[in-house]
DNA sequence: CGTAAAATTGCAACATTATAACCTAAGGAC
DNA sequence: GTCCTTAGGTTATAATGTTGCAATTTTACG
């Protein structure tokens, strides 16, 4: 059973939307259709999903199919931190934990497709590491770990 | 002063293409003229490098100029060991210290570009404790990290 | 209300990055 | 030399992402 099954998708979905409606109220952005769309469907994939894919499945629903459109849902989206962009994959993921400003930082399973984002907390030591070492000041950063997850390792 | 221009290039540049004729030889690969110039240019540049950037500069040298031609030698360079790819620059850059497998992670200056490659132990330290955590088996990494390098800081 | 400013979306074109497919040429083994 | 493998040339195309501007919707405010 992949890992994408061990859970209910359901309530992940609704979970994130909630939380991404509360972001919105709480800075005075607006959850547009297309933005919520953009974001049921990153998380109903549920795994790194492509620009082009998101836009083709909006396609379908009737949204517009440009793709401006789903790049500035998805910038938007960005910018409130409930996805996060995977730039080895040139793909988009749901944030587990959103609301907690924090890097991007994944495990993705070669077999299975699926991310899985890596607690804050290791990557913030790598921080305070690397800044005793040189005189960095670190903005931003992003780590793209792949490999077998728990599933596939006992699959294969 | 930048980063960049703190050290001896041209060391910098043989010393690459000694490790990389060396790595060739060990593993019966051949260093073939495309594949020498768009290292040495990798290392020229001395900062991250577009594969069109590069395909632009050996164009002017009479080289091939169709897109596969880089892309060509800079899989075989990545293969080897001796260039990185930082994918959320889609761009290319030397490495450091060739001949040790190990993953990429850089520091990436937001303000001159240049880039920094990460000690390979602190992200093996990183790996250990996410194995540790998780049940993972990690095959590569992936980090990128962007701020302020110490040069631009005292500038800025 | 009514209107003006701001934010969002529609739309067309374009830019950038990367790959596929197929053929030719060069290098090495025998 | 002949054969086989590797590398490179060439053309076309795929995949990903952006710019610019007009039209629409939403909000702010008198
Ligand atoms: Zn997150
Ligand atoms: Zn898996
Ligand atoms: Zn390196
Ligand atoms: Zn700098």
């Amino acid at each position: 059973m992949p890992a994408s099954q061990q859970h209910d998708h359901n309530h992940c979905i609704s979970t994130a939307m909630d939380t991404a409606r509360t972001l919105c109220e709480q800075r005075g952005l607006r959850m547009t259709p297309v933005r919520r769309r953009v974001l049921e469907l990153v998380w109903q994939n549920h795994k790194p999903t492509g620009a082009y894919d998101l836009l083709a499945q909006l396609s379908e629903e009737g949204f517009n199919s440009a793709p401006p459109t789903v790049y500035r849902a998805l910038d938007f989206l960005l910018e409130l931190g409930v996805v996060h962009r995977i730039s080895s994959l040139n793909a988009f993921v749901g944030c587990d934990h959103p609301g907690h400003e924090h890097d991007t930082g994944f495990f993705i399973c070669k077999e299975c497709g699926n991310a899985t984002e890596l607690p804050a907390k290791e990557i913030k030591k790598l921080h305070e590491t690397l800044v005793k070492k040189f005189s960095f000041s670190i903005e931003t950063s992003n780590h793209e770990l792949t490999g077998l997850c728990q599933n596939c390792k006992a699959t294969a």
